[in-house]
DNA sequence: TGTACATCAGTGAACGCGCGTTCACTGATGTAC
DNA sequence: TGTACATCAGTGAACGCGCGTTCACTGATGTAC
């Protein structure tokens, strides 16, 4: 760490990183404002120079970890490219990969109660990232017969909800509970299988 | 609310109750001992006579939460017997049943940040009710042929994934995020999309 | 039935703590001339 | 190049607050005789 004057010179990103790593480590919940500005090297009220508080902080917090994770999503989607198939299942293991990558952002966007209505600004980029998904979904179903297609909201609502159920439940090392199996096994083959049910993989191994 | 004197008689379980209710309304964060106290009632202190302090009044919340849990995944295994696939199905609509109606015992159980290993007691009850998930799963993995079978467990951590991610993402009226279908169907239908994937239910609508 | 007494389940005051936030301030930096 | 000055980005002290927890206490209850 560079010796510093009275005037930090970065202290927005280094305030923004301190959060990160104090979500990671306690959880939305364990995060100060104070701890974070202390973890700077910079006073409480030095915060209010580039923050409007605390929810404030967190907020930007995930609207950065938003913004990373849809350019991971896209990158997943367009590396899978032009196969529907290949580029849905890269974005489900983009997804995963984000939250082991990324847990401070991860906990920031999905656990730390902040709305993504708070500003247009964070609406807007969660909803490109969903956007991805969702089109990968589009993409993929329409390799279904039109008549027994479920829409592709639905089918990417499930992807998402066993991936957010993996990244809980099993990749976080959840205080006493242990992972029967390596999370991104789990979520690659629960994937596999839900694509066999709609018929998009074959049925056999 | 009857009139008191003194004593209150029951405070015990009113303090769990009011846990409960602060849990579900406000997050496991938001919940604090002396609202809880006060909701109740009573002093602070009064809370002491009956617990060791605010993390074993919210252990015993879970606790008492994995008991109706695991009786009630009980209860649906039984009501599908003896179909396999019946007794699963019923399992995996216990589990969102669960979440809904008691969510601040859900809160508890799964989101305050409390270990399942804090109490020989907890850690029971909380494997009772995961050795009914897995019963099912292996039950009903009998009928997959043995030697493109996967692990009953890897088979139920699924299906807990995806039911705790959509408890978590579309159950909850998760801030600013709506929920593209009701969770109910949303639940239905991925697992029955799963099942098909591994062969258990006929590939036809 | 009455009384003495042990036990139980509360009270209320106090504690030390860290929190988020505010305020007047001051040191450092950049710019105009 | 030097100087005056506006602007910016910090400081540090203070605030009011609610928290979890402790302690000596006291009112209520139940039981033995």
């Amino acid at each position: 760490m560079p010796k510093r004057g009275y005037h930090h010179g970065n202290l927005k990103a280094a305030l923004v990183d301190a959060a990160l790593q104090l979500i990671e480590q306690k959880g939305p919940t364990g995060f100060t404002l104070s701890e974070a500005a202390k973890q700077a090297g910079v006073t409480p009220a030095a915060v209010y120079r580039h923050f409007e508080g605390r929810e404030d902080l967190i907020a930007e917090a995930a609207r950065q970890g938003y913004e990373v994770f849809a350019d991971l999503m896209e990158y997943a989607y367009q590396s899978g490219q032009p196969s529907a198939l290949a580029a849905f299942e890269a974005t489900g293991r983009a997804y995963l990969a984000f939250a082991r990558k990324y847990p401070g952002h991860y906990i920031a966007m999905f656990e730390s109660g902040i709305s993504v209505n708070r500003t247009p600004e964070l609406a807007n980029v969660a909803a490109r990232a969903n956007e991805v998904l969702e089109k990968a979904a589009t993409d993929l179903s329409e390799h279904i017969p039109e008549e027994k297609r479920p829409p592709a909201t639905m089918f990417s609502a499930h992807i998402w909800a066993m991936s957010h159920g993996v990244v809980e439940l099993f990749a976080r090392n959840s205080p006493g509970r242990a992972s029967p199996f390596p999370p991104d096994d789990l979520l690659e083959t629960g994937i596999g299988i839900y694509l066999r049910g709609l018929g998009l993989v074959p049925p056999d191994k």
